[in-house]
This record gives structure tokens, sequence and C-alpha cells, in this order.
DNA sequence: GAACAGACGCAACTCGATTGCACAAGAATT
DNA sequence: AATTCTTGTGCAATCGAGTTGCGTCTGTTC
């Protein structure tokens, strides 16, 4: 595998330790780019879903539209991850942690849209599909609303 | 109740019954219109979620795209349709029936996007929110193949 | 450090959905 | 049946998230 002479050629400069980020695009062998490092830092350090809007903003300058939505096509689909579509046609992204790979749940907020995950949601739902349909995962939304939006005068359409 | 009257002099005209649309819409007291008949008589009878695509081409030719779009909102405000987001970004509308009042579960394919509506789920699921969130409903979406697609060539973005 | 594949930036584009406004149609009143 | 008020409709323009094509740049390999 060739991540394992660049990894050793990279872990031995001035700067040390590699990020959790870095470390986890190398290993899946494709090219480690500022672009990716970047993203994918900005979804581990957030602690929801997070918008193609936000994590533009959140990178700051050095990285285009495009580029952001392709990162995180990639990150998708290297099940790094996870792609969460929401009640105001936007799309959400969040990092998939290994323990809820498939079978874990989300709320979203009704006022804000606001997207997080919830973790210890046993979700041992199995509905019955009618005849010669196949089922591969279930997936389950609370809708509510967030802890900024149950007390206050509701903030509409933050994106 | 401006309804009551307007009913009773329309159902003794010649046209004899009332369709159940049109019931259905008289009852909310708002106007009863060529639009809003229509499309609920589409939405009634098909079988499963539909797309504005979809009902625009089966009420065929006297209403504009917007108006559908219009009428649509119209009968999801008043909870006579239900409004459903897919993975292609596209709006999905069926008839709220009122057994399955808000809690029931729907199958999406993975494959051609359509939807469909399984009413004999239980969804006994109470997850636990974090603290200040508020819960107002529970939506379970099982992602899978419909039958069209399970077997053959699978169809792509069907709209 | 040369060569190559893959990623990036830019601009143009797609398409579902929304909005503004003038006009038409439903419903109550006379 | 005519009038008036309210509400829905049609048309055109607009929005905005997401996508695509293409030339250039950059990470990676040899």
């Amino acid at each position: 595998m060739r991540a394992a002479s660049s990894e050793s050629r990279r872990s031995s400069t001035a700067a040390g330790a590699m990020s959790a980020a870095e470390q986890l695009i190398r290993a899946t062998g494709a090219r480690v780019t500022q672009g990716r490092i970047l993203v994918l830092e900005v979804l581990q350090a957030a602690g929801r879903a997070l918008t193609h809007h936000e994590i533009e903003a959140a990178v700051a300058g050095p990285l285009d539209r495009v580029t952001v939505y392709r990162v995180l096509d990639w990150l998708t689909r290297e099940q790094i991850a996870h792609k969460i579509p929401g009640d105001d046609r936007v799309w959400r992204f969040t990092i998939a942690g290994q323990k809820q790979a498939h079978h874990h749940a989300h709320f979203q907020c009704t006022d804000c849209s606001q997207v997080i995950c919830l973790d210890d949601v046993p979700n041992t739902l199995r509905p019955r599909l009618p005849a010669g349909y196949r089922s591969v995962g279930v997936e389950v939304t609370v809708k509510g609303q967030c802890k900024s939006c149950v007390r206050p005068a509701p903030r509409r359409s933050r994106r």
C-alpha cells in the first residue's frame, strides 16, 4: 500500500503529529489535499450536521465553492462523512462515526432546520414491506424544536 | 360558517353526489376551486407519493405549474396532504390519511427515488433528546429497492 | 526532478421551487 | 342577476442549491 511510505515520510516533518483528519484521509489511499483536510477538520470540530454553506464559511477563503461540494461528495463516497436530506432541500453533512455505522437517528429542528445526531437510539424497527421490496436500512428522524428555538422567538430558515 | 349554505346549494345540482375531494376541500371553509379538486383527486387516486411533476402531468393541461405548487402548499397547510423530502431534493406529496395522522413510515427506493407509505408500522420509538429539546414527532424512512428496481436493471433518477 | 493522474478554480449551467403583479373566478350581499 | 369583496390563478422573472466542462495546478510515484 502506497500510503505507508508517504505517511512515514510525512510524519518525520517538523510539524510532528498528523491530525486525525489527515490520518483518516491518508488511510483511504487517495490524495491528501488541503481541501480534504480542512473540510474534514471542520466536520470533526462541529458537534452537529453542517450545510455546505456553513462548511464553506468555516474553511473561510482558500477553498472554492465547487471544491467544497466535491470534497463532501468524496467524503460521502468514502463513508467518512454522512449526507442527510433536510426539510429545507439542503444537504447536511456529519462525520460518520464507526459505531453508528448505518443505524442511528437524527433530530431536525422544525424552526431553524438544524440537524444533530442522536447516537443512543436502538432503532430495532423492522417495518414490513410490500412483497418484492427490499430494505437496506431504516432512517429515523425526530422532528421538533432545538434548544435555541424552544424558548425564545423561533429563528426561521437558518442555513 | 359559510361552508354550510354553499354546500347545500351545491349538492342540489344536477351533478348529484360531490366527489370525496370536493367534500374535503369544502369542509375547510376555503374556496372550492377547479385546481384544488383536480390536484386532490390525483393524490387520492395515486397509491403512492407523487412529485410536483407527476401531479402536473396528471392534471394535464388546465393548471399552471405555479398553481399546482400553491395548491400543494395549501393542501399541506390544511393537513390534507403530506409533504415528504426525498434524497433527490424533490418534494413528494400524499394524502394524509386520518389514521396515520402523525406517526407512519415511508419507503424510499434508492434507485428510482419513488416513495410509498407504510401504514402498519408501530413506531413506538421514543428517542431521548438532549436537555432543552422538544420532540413533536418521529419520521421513519426505510431505504431500499422497490419492486420495479429490485430485479431488473435499476432505473435511475425517475422523477 | 520529471511525468502522470487526480484535484482545483472559474464560469456557465440545470432545475425545482418561489415571488410579484395584473387579472379572473368563487362566494356573500343586495 | 348584478355587485362587490376576497382569494386564487397565470405569466414572467427570479432564486439558490447543486452540477458540469475545461484548462491549470499539485500531490505522488518513479
